[in-house]
DNA sequence: TAATAGTATTAACAATGTTAATAATATGAA
DNA sequence: TTCATATTATTAACATTGTTAATACTATTA
């Protein structure tokens, strides 16, 4: 790396950690690009310099963010545990993370951020998705005989659903039930799907 | 009512029907109040006699299209039909109603409109919700013997979520399946769900 | 030291929601 | 009908937004 991207990168890192200072403290409407100048120490065009434009700079941020969310997530993997209670623990952690962490689901799954630079997808991409490692749990739970093969499909697209209303549910509705109770439900629903067909 | 208050009401809907129909045609990003206004035929300050502020426009906007969801919703019942059937079609045309109108979904879900206005939270209030046509549906499968008593809560729970978990992506993500594929995928998963248990 | 390339800043623009000041119109009384 | 008043609509104005063009500043290199 050239020493110009170094300092181009650093630059740019200025700016995507101002941005995120913002976001956790007013959410993502609130967020402008003059705050951004400002919070980082420099004026707002200088921007400009360093990104096509906000989206991209947010994307940025959103990348950021995975990359934490995806570290926290992991480390629920407990190899000696039952993998129905792998997946609960999984269930319950990634209902939470998002729950305290409603900005990156704004980024997510709720704004349009356009194209995707490619620096950030590679990024991105390379992360292990979601849905796969959820997959595989439930892989390991017909393994062990809780369910059947063939429900793996099923089960797991239920369940990423299921999960992913109810952030809708908490985090957009002024949602009646506490984090909680949202996730007391969530263990008995993955409980109730994940069981012994006698 | 009043001369006024007709006159007034004519007005409101004046608005409202051409802030859907700009809704309709560019989305909820996409309207601005200026846009209103010219639609209408008036100024657009002219909107802030009717209207405390954008928002309470399209509260109203809002119940309008809830009006019309909830008539296209309520006539898929048929009495004729077995309540497992009657709960596959009301989960597919919930689907399908939301996927073709992402407006309805981003105002109602999405969207922070602030404090519901009185006059529309009683016409809002009083429409059967959603929620319970979909419990007392889950009810009749308990009772024709498809499943348990204390299965229709956690049922109606993990069905609403999961149909909203997919419209999330469906709508937001430019999600990889197309709309008929999703509404196999919700006719699969209620006919797993809804049966008996040997 | 002077010329140039690179980088940051200010100024400016168009669009937004909203409010205050003004114009137009309808209403009611004489 | 005509004038005074209340109602309603419009234009002007403001602050804020993202973005771009013009300008100032600061390094680098000859």
């Amino acid at each position: 790396m050239s020493n110009k991207e170094i300092q181009a990168q650093r630059m740019r890192s200025f700016f995507i950690d101002a941005a995120k200072e913002i976001l956790e403290e007013e959410g993502v409407k609130k967020l402008s690009v003059r705050k951004v100048g400002d919070r980082a120490g420099y004026s707002y065009a200088t921007i400009y310099n360093y990104f096509k434009d906000l989206n991209e700079l947010l994307t940025y941020c959103l990348a950021d963010m995975l990359d934490d969310a995806y570290r926290m997530l992991m480390d629920v993997k407990e190899e000696s545990l039952d993998p129905r209670e792998q997946l609960i623990r999984y269930g319950e952690r990634y209902y939470t993370y998002f729950a305290q962490n409603p900005v990156l689901f704004d980024l997510l799954f709720i704004e349009d951020l356009g194209a995707t630079p490619e620096a950030v997808a590679d990024k991105m991409g390379e992360l292990p998705s979601v849905g796969q490692l959820l997959i595989a749990t439930i892989g390991e739970c017909a393994q062990a005989g809780y369910i059947l093969e063939d429900e793996v499909e099923v089960l797991a697209d239920l369940l990423t659903a299921s999960i992913h209303g109810k952030l809708l549910f908490s985090l957009k509705r002024r949602s009646l039930d506490p984090m909680e109770v949202v996730v007391g439900t969530i263990r008995r629903e993955i409980g109730y799907l994940i069981r012994r067909k006698k």
